[in-house]
DNA sequence: TCGTCCTTGTTTAGGGCTAAACAACATCGG
DNA sequence: CCGATGTTGTTTAGCCCTAAACAAGGACGA
């Protein structure tokens, strides 16, 4: 054990503040999933804002970058479910149902349904898949600038753990999240 | 160098899956930073889910506990202005003012402005201070029960690193967060 | 064959946020 | 004293999401 976080004012950052913060006004409550949680979401919250910006400036946004990313990504022939999209894309049936809706008046997607009105289809138009080329190479090369600081070990560290976390997550009910009553 | 990942198609996750598949579609994309960034986003979405789930049983939404949290941690006499409450809780200046309406509506907080009609003060009521108080035990001990199955040892590099990740993304182009005189 | 149940997808109500336009003050050099 | 500018906080339009109520098909045992 080399230097251990010691409690030096000049290596604080705003996270530590909030923790110290909150063990000085209520000793006792269990402060320690601060520094991971909260550090997640901030982290998320600025990649996100910064994401939002550059497909600003591309013509696009987050939602539907999400969506022509799944279909495109999935290969021949572009298309899916819109239950499998719900799946990969971790959002709500009513949200996918919108983004459909949005992406379909955009002229990115199409929805098909198999002959006999059987299942539905979600396909990529040409014009879709030319969005998202163009939209995901220039996103990606971006926001690996904005992660250079770290080096490739630091990255591969931190992506092992970040996997171990949301292993555990996942395991922990949100997987099978539908059952279980509600107890209280 | 691939000394313990290799490309086993048995610990794959749903991330590594969206890396290997652009590399497959797209070959030539700089697809390093999914590795990172995709995870620290689902990680988010999956904590947060998790938190509003945790906070409607506890009667309090996740933006109020924001502003509460930051009132109540800021010691006596829990009280601050708007842009204060702005720099810490990360977010636009209008979504405070709908934030302080809001909670000032559910009886947690109260504007006063100073004597003089100068500055604005946001103050915790006596219900502010109770609620907070109660939901930030029980969110935190639940939190700290999800995050529960890394070590202390994988915690803290976690810590570590996202503290990094964090600095560098800050120092970058956000660093209007930063702005005014250091101390006061 | 029927009725129940489950899976699927849509719709709607309501919440929350950002960006940008405003409004209200304060500051400060001419 | 005055106007240019900067800071602060509110309002509004638009986006996106979740939860929950609905609508339609299958699937399958009695």
């Amino acid at each position: 054990m080399q230097a251990e976080r010691k409690p030096d004012s000049s290596a604080r950052d705003a996270v530590d503040e909030i923790q110290h913060a909150w063990l000085r006004e209520l000793p006792g409550v269990p402060v320690e999933s601060i520094g991971v949680i909260t550090r997640v979401w901030r982290a998320a919250k600025i990649l996100g804002d910064e994401r939002r910006r550059t497909l600003t400036r591309l013509g696009i946004d987050s939602a539907t970058l999400d969506l022509l990313s799944t279909l495109r990504r999935a290969g021949p022939p572009y298309a899916m479910a819109p239950a499998r999209l719900k799946d990969q894309c971790l959002v709500t049936a009513g949200a996918i149902s919108q983004r459909v809706a949005r992406a379909e008046a955009a002229g990115a997607v199409r929805a098909v349904r198999s002959p006999g009105g059987r299942t539905l289809r979600v396909e990529l138009t040409d014009a879709g898949h030319a969005l998202i080329e163009g939209s995901v190479e220039r996103l990606l090369s971006y926001e690996d600038d904005l992660i250079g600081h770290l080096s490739p070990a630091e990255r591969d560290r931190l992506t092992e753990l970040l996997r171990k976390l949301l292993d555990g997550l996942l395991e922990r009910g949100h997987a099978d999240s539908r059952i279980g009553p509600p107890e209280d």
